[in-house]
DNA sequence: GTGGTTCCTGACCGTATGGTCAAGTTCAGG
DNA sequence: CCTGAACTTGACCATACGGTCAGGAACCAC
């Protein structure tokens, strides 16, 4: 049997009780806002007392920030793609497969990103001036240069960022709307595909990236 | 003098105060989320006792379901352009700019709006069922009807359906991240009109209903 | 072993919240 | 006027929440 059960070390455990908080705090969150989650709820899923919580994660702000953080991470690794591509249609094309993926993958913790958002962003301030702003004008620096270089046509560069956030994002946000208007069935491999062939060629198309 | 400072009867008031009480209610519904706002919070917004909040609305639920009702009201009335356009570039193009102008005008609403889905529509979800449903086919019929007349591509309904709602709420939802993208001040008239403008190209374009 | 550190948790606390209520005030109709 | 209904509100209540803490359990280094 060896350590099959029970094969952690004192850190390991560490990682993997803040990793089993997290979790259940990103769908606590996700379903009922910052607000209307408790901390006893998040407990009760994730299956520990509460006070247990508050040994990892001292309150209940500095759980939610780090909730929130880790999905901003996400976001910016997918963004990767954006600049290893050689032009708009494979750039802006391959950017919105990884979004759709995280919508997908992720709704939760996009929920969470735009619950606080919405809010005013109370906890994130900070990043929103200078982490996602500096990736914006670095991604606007390169929508502009596919414009300069006539691959696409002159669009505003912000607005069409926009337009894939919310696009991409309206997938999980209001996924529980469209399970609804799906039959109450949620998207099956096929739709989840159509949607992505939908999304890519409007936006694509629209800009003038693809013929 | 006659009756301009205090011109009301009874049942006049009764409405001026529902409608006071209404509106406060969504400011904070919009800000704080339905966990996170207090009674005493909208009372306060009001200038009204809280007492006098349970008077017109005996619970902290019915005056939220009053609020996301009367949202969906002024969005399914928004709607009407749809039909009355004569093709896909007319009816679409005002219907991006109605929504656009909701989105303007409304951000509150249309936050708390995406607040309920966003937590499974735990107060409107038969209206998602029966009255956007029906809307949604509804819509469905005429784009699909433009389409065999060749005047738009071939673009699965649903999904255009979704992309005008997403990108057209976003300017409401995530007003906040935008007006910090734009250093920190709301969009003004111009920015409107280009993003309305950016809007409509992408999306006309994109579907083949503009040349 | 054993000493010390980390981890775990039931019981507890102060506070804030949604909601109630009874006593008043205002007002329309007769 | 007078009366009854509609309206207003300060004080109050039960509950639920975030957070604390002390005492114990588990674990690691020596």
């Amino acid at each position: 049997m060896a350590q099959s059960s029970k094969p952690n070390s004192k850190k390991e455990r560490r990682q993997e009780s803040e990793k089993l908080i997290l979790s259940a705090a990103e769908k606590v969150f996700a379903e009922a806002g910052f607000g209307g989650a408790t901390m006893q709820l998040i407990a009760d899923v994730a299956g520990l007392p509460k006070a247990n919580l508050h040994y990892y994660f001292p309150t209940k702000e500095s759980l939610y920030r780090q909730v929130v953080q880790n999905i901003f991470q996400i976001w910016l690794q997918a963004a990767d793609v954006f600049d290893a591509a050689d032009g708009p249609e494979e750039g802006i094309g391959a950017y919105i497969d990884a979004k759709m993926e995280i919508s997908r993958r992720h709704p939760a913790g996009s929920k969470v990103w735009a619950s606080e958002v919405m809010h005013r962003a109370p906890v994130i301030q900070d990043y929103l001036e200078t982490t996602l702003a500096e990736w914006t004008e670095g991604r606007i620096a390169v929508i502009e240069r596919w414009i300069e270089e006539g691959r696409m046509d002159p669009i505003d560069p912000r607005h069409l960022l926009y337009m894939l956030w919310a696009t991409t994002q309206h997938y999980a946000d209001f996924g529980h709307q469209i399970d609804t208007l799906n039959g109450g069935a949620p998207l099956n491999d096929a739709q989840w595909n159509a949607a992505k062939a939908s999304v890519k060629r409007i936006i694509l198309r629209g800009i003038g990236a693809q013929t």
